[in-house]
Parts: structure tokens; sequence; C-alpha cells
DNA sequence: CGAGCCGTTGAGGGGATTCAAGCTCAGTGG
DNA sequence: CCACTGAGCTTGAATCCCCTCAACGGCTCG
């Protein structure tokens, strides 16, 4: 893991200037900020960059920091007792992680980058400060809040109900979503979609086979493949019925 | 449903006096505030009385209001297009629900009423003026939603992973959990279980049969059952070997 | 008392898992 | 340079768990 101190004092508030011009600020936390605000926050936050497979946050850690992701895709894990693991929910572009720092709790899943991801790093005063200085922020919060207990409760509806093939096509539809325009649609290791659909890697090899043979997928080298929205939406309505 | 309009000026604001004798006070909403506090939240706070399978909000609904469930269970549920639902997560005694309203987000689920409950209706505007009076109540909100955000991963991974007679299991564990000490638990209907672990009401039929034959479970009347906590530890640790 | 809802149980079929073998491909060391 | 190795992916065959279809009993209620 790489960190890297974004923003120094040696001109004048070169920081701001960073974030001003940061492709994630306008959804990003503080995109409620003015730029006066944003002169106050230098120093303190930090830029990391991780590998796939690297973990940002394991469970149960004391939280002093929270994220946003500004590229790649994170996932977020539970694993009983037993060792078997479980996918709870994703996180992309623009997204805040590991809220529960905030309120002085320990994190609540394994953060884990799924493909190379670059992270801003909070640090939980800072939002502490900035919360009690400015009015908008909390209510930034709640928003993010929402928008995670959503993502959660979609996961439980669209990718835990229903047939393998089904909750594949779901995946599909999101990684897709998750995927800039023009770029090829990350594909998760076997095992990593058995762990988000409750299947096999035998049988998420199989269905992505299945679709591979329907034309709704075509694999594009390790980790990557483009995807026939068309098709994927077609797909999508018989397989319903 | 039944609305009451739990407090009136005739005398000397009894309203707090009602509020300040809630038994769900100190780990409700308004746990944070002091006696003065409540002076100000009368004549606004309505109480609603459900049946079962009454609805609180519908999905999509322009919400006006957050409820605190003063007793009960609620379940909130989502339905894709084609009409199968799934229930995706449950709220009990203490809980805050609706919370999406205090950012004018329509509802996110359907919230249905799994027993009789009892709940406390808080407009938006009212808590909107509490948490710019008050310095402590934006991070209990806080607190609410990841509460929820917590509920619904778990939801993921322990309600939503694995075999049925596991599943079960687990769902007996949280039932016993939103049951008053004391009290019978709440059963289901055979549906409703299929709902909550995506499996089909026979199925959920058998697994229970199967568990009352184990001394898990003993049927207690219609919709309620008495679990032994032993023997449910004990299967749950046989079943995950 | 018949109708309908809910729960239970059985029989049969199908989809997913399990067990197993072979394949590709990148990294390693002879 | 290339066999060797191991990780990840794929496919096949057998098994099993769950679903589907069906019938039936208890219960409430019009």
């Amino acid at each position: 893991m790489a960190i890297v101190a974004l923003y120094r004092d040696d001109t004048r508030h070169p920081q701001a200037q960073a974030c001003a011009a940061c492709e994630v600020r306008s959804q990003a936390l503080f995109g409620v900020l003015d730029d006066a605000g944003l002169d106050r926050i230098h120093t303190r936050i930090a830029s990391l960059d991780l590998a796939p497979d690297e973990n940002v946050y394991g469970r149960g850690d004391a939280g002093q920091a929270v994220f946003t992701i500004r590229s790649g895709i994170v996932r977020f894990e539970r694993s009983t007792e037993h060792g078997d693991r479980r996918i709870v929910r994703l996180a992309g572009r623009g997204d805040l992680i590991g809220q529960e720092a905030l309120l002085q709790r320990p994190y609540a899943d394994e953060a884990i980058a799924c493909t190379p991801v670059q992270l801003c790093r909070l640090p939980r005063h800072l939002v502490d400060e900035l919360a009690a200085a400015t009015g908008g922020l909390p209510r930034e919060l709640m928003h993010r809040w929402q928008s995670a207990l959503d993502a959660a409760e979609s996961w439980v509806a669209d990718l835990s109900t229903g047939p393998a093939r089904r909750r594949l096509l779901r995946l599909l539809e999101r990684l897709t979503a998750l995927t800039e325009p023009g770029q090829t649609v990350w594909m998760p290791r076997r095992d990593e979609i058995g762990a988000m659909l409750d299947i096999t890697v035998e049988t998420a090899s199989r269905m992505i086979s299945q679709l591979r043979r329907d034309g709704v997928l075509a694999l594009a080298g390790a980790r990557h493949a483009t995807v026939d929205g068309k098709a994927l939406a077609l797909a999508l309505r018989a397989d319903a019925a």
C-alpha cells in the first residue's frame, strides 16, 4: 500500500487547487464545501493506492478515518466463524466507505480492493471539525449512509434471490454500472462471484460459459470482459418469465 | 390504521410527561433530548396502532415522517417487476424507520407490520427543527443509519447464505432477539419465512417440522412459538460442521 | 356448512453441489 | 530454453437439496 501526502504548503494552497481539480469532487463528500472550505483541509488528506486484494480495513478495526473512492472497486465482506465468507456489497467511484469510524465504532466489514483502487483518506477528526463548521456536511453524510443502506438492501433483493443465472445477470448489470463508459467491465474471479451470489465456483463458471454462448458476455483478457447491454436486458426479461 | 393524537394542551404539558414516561425513550431517537426539549415537541407526535399486514408506508411514497417502533415487528420488503417479493430486513422495538424521509427521498421499501405494532410518527420538519436546535441529534441519526446498514448487511451474510436449514436457524436466533424476555417468539407465516430466506413455503414448512422433531422449536398457537436456546445453538454448531 | 387460507406431507423432477479430471497460463528453476 | 508447478478456469458425472405439483387436514369466517 502506497501512501502519498497529496497536499503541501510550499506554495499558496496548492492543496485546495488539487481538491478543486479532483475529478470526483462534485460527487464526493466535500462537494458541499466551497473553495474557502477546501483551504482548511489541506495536509490532512492522504492519497492511497491499493493493488487488487489489498484490504482497506478489517472488520473490528478501531477506525480513525473514512475513505473516498477516486477510482476502482471495493468489496465488503463478512465471514462466519467457520471460514465461509460472503460479499455483502460493492462500492465504486465517488462512494464514501468506512463511515462507522465517524461514530467511533469499529469497522463493520472487511473492505478489500477488487481492482487497483485510488482512495482519499479522511481522518475522523477532520470530518468532525468540518461538520461542526459547515452546515451542509451532516446532511451529506446522511445521504451517504442512506445510499449504502439502499445498496445493501438491493443486494439482498437482486443478488441473493432466485436462480444462479438471474443473480449473475443482475451482477453483470451492476458491474457495468460501476464501469466508466468505454471501459471494459471488471470481471471478478469465479470464487469472488461465488462469494457475491452464494454459489460455487463451478456453478459460476458454468453460468458464465453459458452467457458467453448466449452472446451476453465476451471475456477480454484476465479479469475483464465486454457486456452486450441489449442482450443482457433481453436475457433478464426472458429469464424472469 | 388507528391514529390517535397523544398530546393535548388541556393541562400543563402532559405531552412531556407522556414522552418522559415512554418505555422506549432511552433507546429511542429522542433519548438525547432533556425534559425541556420534550416540551417543545408536544402536539406534533402522533401515536399509531397497526394490525398485522397493515403497511406503514410504501416504496416510492414521498415520506413526510419517520417512525419509532414502541412495540411489535416491522418488515421491509422489495418486489421485483415480476411480482416476487423479498424481505430484506426486520425492525423491532426502539428502532427508527423511514429515515430516508429526512432527506426528502421517497421511501426505499415497503414497510409492513408483522405483528400488532405501536409507532410514534415524527414529522420530518419536527426532526429538522430539533436537529438544528440540539447538538446531539444528527449524531444519533447517524447511529440509526449505521445500525440499519449493519442489519441489512448481516441479512445478506446470515439469512441469504447457505442451506435452508441453517438460514432458518439463524432466523430463529434473530426472532428470539426481537422478543421481550418471557414472551413467546413471533412465528412468521410460512410464506413470510419464504420471502425472508428465499425458499418456498413447502421447504419452510418441512424445515420447521424437522426442527420441531429436533426439539429446537415448539409451536404455541397461531403465529407464536417457543424456542429452546440451547438446542438452537447446538443445532447451529452441528450444522456448520 | 362450504369456501378459502394456512400449514403439512408425499412424489417426482430439476438445478446446484460435490467430486474429479483436464485445461490454460504465468512464474520458477534446472 | 523449457519442463515443472500451481493457481485459476472449465467441463463431466453423480448426488443431493430444494422446487414443483399435488393432495389433504385444520381452522376461520361468511
